[in-house]
DNA sequence: TGAAAGATACGAAATTAATCGTAGTGAGGT
DNA sequence: ACCTCACTACGATTAATTTCGTATCTTTCA
């Protein structure tokens, strides 16, 4: 009964980022930040939240007319998912190509710095 | 005209992995390495790399019976596209959020964490 | 020379994702 | 009491992805 690490889809996991951020939300709420960038039906939206449901990405509170969704997997856990399989998929297995190159591609603040700066530290111990 | 970013699918992705590796290799070579880890038919991964090569996702050398072929897309330039795409799914946004991350959850050589260190020290400035 | 081995081409089934239309339900206001 | 509005449920469609079977071709070698 190992479980299965539930893999959302690419919009699913768009609708999970939303509700990460905001921690709970209805499909309205959902929608309206998701047609900030693309533009999309609302039924479309609240299919996917309902497919969510039924694969257990979301919980619902349904004794309110407008649902309550909430994310029911976790944040970190996907982080781990998604970014051991980039490593593997993309950078040869090798995380410090990974850091080297996120690093590169966005500029980083002086405080995001000292912050890798500690935790490298750490590591080096 | 703007080149659209060809996205290639997971599947995809794992063949061109292999080539990139290999620098070039046949259907029958990169089909080897993948039953290595799953199981599917001779034919299945054929077949995708027709497709990857009517995408333009490769080339290939006809002149031979057992076509050779190439990787035709670049691989750093998929990086950026996947780490970008993944920085800003899950992890709100934040570069240095993935790369401790990153570096969390795999455990570094000293070399790597050298190699990192000199980055974020040229970084600082 | 002709059968076996191994390759490509092609079509098509099976599955999964994405998108939307329509119908039905319930609460609130007039 | 009824109309309207926002919401859910659900089915259907289209498109993309994955997977293979079968036909065909070429080389080799007994």
């Amino acid at each position: 009964m190992a479980k299965e690490t539930i893999k959302p889809t690419e919009s699913e996991l768009e609708i999970l980022q939303i509700l990460w951020e905001k921690g709970e939300a209805t499909v309205r709420e959902v929608h309206d930040v998701l047609t900030a960038t693309k533009n999309s039906g609302y039924t479309t939206t609240l299919k996917f939240m309902q497919i969510m449901f039924e694969k257990g990405l979301v919980t619902r509170d349904e004794s309110i007319k407008s649902h309550i969704y909430k994310p029911a997997v976790n944040k970190k856990k996907m982080q781990r998912f998604y970014v051991d399989k980039m490593i593997k998929r993309l950078f040869s297995g090798s995380p410090s190509q990974l850091v080297i190159q996120a690093l590169g591609q966005h500029k980083a603040s002086k405080d995001e710095l000292d912050e890798i700066q500690k935790y490298l530290d750490n590591l080096k111990k």
